[in-house]
DNA sequence: CCGAGATATCGATGATTGTCGATGTTCAGT
DNA sequence: ACTGAACATCGACAATCATCGATATCTCGG
């Protein structure tokens, strides 16, 4: 919609523990049996995307222009409140699945696809 | 001016854990919107792994001879009760991604391989 | 048929989570 | 500066979950 838009920004990422890029260290499931540690930090990543409104919000991020959208194109088509719609974009940030950029009073998440990559190769088992 | 937007209010659905074969008609992730039902059901599954005990079971399981463990082994390696062992048995069991066969007094849990196959794949955004 | 072992189920409990309204913060116009 | 809009954060509440001990169920061997 917006044509002018600045994509030189910069964009902040608050890497949490349980960033997806945390895990790169990890071998496929279960070549041995997984460590504590390591069954851990997957699960948390799981864990941030095991909600609804979590995977129908990376969905619709997917599927937008740049795989990019704004917060104010969300709530709607998510059915939640506004502070709840933040709270699960946080989450999805927090976990490395989503990136943040703020131009002007809006805000948008763009999608990490090599996060889903990542998990997607986690889960399989030889 | 007033601010009208449309809070829908949160409908606690006792949603039972869904198998992953029910998920078997879902296309790819991200190719348009995911429907809520559609995003509640990948949920589901994915709650049913989001967890360290539960991945490290099926970790073993997959390691095992044949892919396939009895209870007795796994109680010890994963370091918790035996109910609690249980009970994460039985969700991995009825999210699909394990099958359990008795024999004698000795309880058996298989891998379902396709069941992590077919998460990772619906996991994948274009 | 009885006792022992393996596993499942039950009931309780503390921790985590999803949700909301209220409030705080930041930005763009006027 | 003031106002309104967009978004984040806070605090509270209800629901869900992981865990355990106790107990029930099942199966085999004697």
């Amino acid at each position: 919609m917006d044509v002018n838009i600045d994509y030189h920004r910069y964009m902040p990422t608050a890497l949490s523990l349980t960033d997806v890029s945390a895990a790169a260290c990890c071998a496929p499931l279960a070549e041995a049996a997984l460590e504590r540690t390591e069954a851990e930090t997957l699960a948390a990543l799981l864990k941030g995307l095991a909600d609804p409104a979590r995977l129908q919000l990376l969905s619709i991020v997917a599927a937008s222009e740049g795989q990019e959208a704004c917060v104010c194109d969300l709530i709607e088509p998510i059915g939640l409140s506004q502070p709840t719609v933040s709270h699960h974009l946080k989450v999805l940030t927090e976990a490395g699945f989503l990136t943040r950029s703020k131009r002007g009073t809006w805000a948008y998440y763009r999608l990490v696809p090599e996060a889903l990559s990542r998990m997607a190769e986690l889960l399989q088992f030889p």
